[in-house]
DNA sequence: TTGTACGCGTTATCAC
DNA sequence: GTGATAACGCGTACAA
């Protein structure tokens, strides 16, 4: 056995050290009216020679009953979550806020798309966490929910007790599908990312578009283009839609090469994210055809780069800083004890540039 | 008084309702082997019923003395950082290494490039911290050594204590110099990213040049050119060097035209990241210039991007991922009570492509 | 399987 | 006013 072997400082150290009690070193740290300036400077000068770091900050968390941490679920793995540019700027809103407020991120991955491994969830240190974009399925939902933590769901469907912050997908892709109808297209074709689960991609089939889709970002938007065609008369489900398995660029090429080599050749493109239409962009390229001249090409989020796409994309805006912000503020409110009150819903608007233009 | 204000449920609840002792309950979640398991079923079950979402991870954590969680420590706020695909590849390499190890990070944003307020590392509940790209006087590392947290330093000036990944700037970038010196450049221009942490930016003078500077990465980078061009007989010192305030691409662009408009025009750009490189290939564009008849440019980082570049770009790959995941084991290590060790050098690699070409 | 001694603070409430 | 006492908060782990 060691003799005296050197542990780690704490309270009672300091406290014995300058011979006071323990309470009247922790309001040397956090209630400084509650004693006298010299006596604090005494406690805090002999902390720093003993080598005490301040208070524990997992021991005040147990006290008090709440860390300072907000978990963040994301249903992809990290590179592909950052290369969603709209996740990106979403992120920039709820760190900010939460920040603001003296808190923090904690990043839970998910892996394949389901969301991350419950048990990290069941483990993690946060009192309250912000879900975004899981298939309603997601064991790691059903974790929190085992937990009794509060909840905030951004695009994602409604859940009993979570608080809710959601965007007018639907809408918003009504208004751009009816843009293109009132520029006279008829023949469309829509390239989204993933409606279900299972990571299946290729020309999606009527029956999975018909299926419950536990992706309601996908649904809506997918919906909102195909509704507002129906609404015009065109059949929708002569319209042939590309599922890729994700929404990056280079998916979007494939989707695109494939939509464009149909007969007859849509005239207007509808994607589910600005990436994908950056991929559908490059795709009537490589065909050696032109945007708009030859066809148009909406997307959706109105990421930074949409308006310096050549040609400058024409897209549906969400506002996804302030979708952050939101998202944020309903956790702080939610740690507070508050009730989920109603969904927020933002709504998505279409931004028209260079990416459309009239049928030739 | 409430009359039995219903508490939230806790390990005891439990094991007074299944009719057995804390301890046994405690092993039904965490040790199977040491109870039948027709018990530990019995106490599962009760648990459930009672709404007891398991063991309460702070509590866990404040026993074993460790939490899972990773600090990950920001230079820049988060949508600078996520706007950094350098950063964006070395997080995936990081989280893949935290996360398959039953780990989590924890996002500490800094702001204004000075790294995360103290007091939130203070207050952080992880129990090793990785500092990426911090200048070395940052009040956030010195909260890091004030709590006695192991660290990992990425990009940074070694500090005692602290374990290290770091990557040859010096040799990379030199290597970059001399490609263009063998074909036959003899008038360059430098853009670099922040050398100091004042937020200045414009043409560099000579005194910021040789003043000490907190950024290794840039200081390195920088001399690895100047020192390869000095080499061979060009006088450093009247090559023109633009600090940039960050590194994007828009803030390449402004550093491009300035050097381009300069007489003698420089035919050879030497960029501190691949971001500022595509903005000097659009600065070169922006005067109708071509490259790399006109001007070669060059890059550092080789992120996904930059060979997807108009041209191509020739550039010094640092290897990112693996930069992430050394980071993430050496920090799993420390964990595990390992020292520090030697610094891990990872090299850079001189990758040529169309972006550079011979003197016309 | 269980008793029980920790782990390290916070925050009433109480005494000088 | 100033400072101390002591009751939590919720588990873990080792000895019995």
């Amino acid at each position: 056995m060691e003799p005296d072997r050197p542990r780690r400082p704490t309270l009672d150290t300091v406290a014995a050290a300058v011979g006071v009690s323990r309470a009247t070193v922790s309001n040397a740290y956090n209630r400084p009216d509650q004693l006298s300036a010299a006596l604090r400077e005494r406690v805090l000068d002999t902390a720093r020679a003993l080598g005490y770091g301040g208070p524990d900050p997992v021991a005040r968390s147990l006290a008090t009953r709440r860390s300072a941490a907000v978990a963040l679920l994301l249903c992809d793995d990290l590179p592909s979550s950052f290369a969603d540019p709209a996740l990106s700027v979403l992120l920039d809103g709820l760190a900010q806020t939460v920040d603001g407020h003296d808190h923090w991120l904690v990043l839970m991955p998910g892996a394949g798309c389901n969301g991350p491994r419950p048990e990290m969830v069941t483990r993690a240190q946060a009192d309250v966490v912000v879900a975004y974009s899981l298939p309603e399925d997601s064991p790691a939902l059903a974790a929190v929910r085992a937990r009794g933590l509060p909840l905030v769901l951004i695009d994602q469907p409604v859940l009993p007790g979570a608080a809710v912050v959601a965007v007018d997908d639907e809408g918003g892709a009504g208004a751009a599908a009816r843009h293109l109808l009132d520029l006279g297209h008829r023949d469309f074709g829509v390239i989204t990312f993933s409606l279900h689960s299972d990571g299946l991609s290729g020309p999606m089939s009527l029956e999975r578009r018909r299926a419950h889709a536990p992706f309601p970002v996908t649904r809506d938007r997918l919906n909102g283009y195909l509704t507002a065609l129906a609404d015009a008369g065109v059949d929708p489900d002569a319209v042939p839609v590309w599922e890729a398995p994700g929404s990056e660029r280079e998916l979007g090429r494939v989707g695109g090469r494939w939509l464009l080599e149909r007969s007859p050749r849509p005239t207007a493109l509808l994607c589910a994210s600005d990436e994908l239409a950056f991929g559908a962009l490059q795709a009537v390229r490589d065909l050696d055809l032109t945007v708009p001249d030859d066809v148009s090409v909406v997307g959706f989020d109105d990421v930074p780069a949409a308006h310096r796409a050549d040609p400058p994309l024409t897209t549906v805006r969400q506002p996804l800083i302030e979708k952050g912000r939101r998202a944020g503020e309903l956790a702080l409110r939610l740690l507070d004890g508050e009730r989920p009150g109603t969904p927020v819903r933002l709504p998505a608007d279409l931004v028209v540039r260079a990416s459309t233009g009239p049928i030739e």
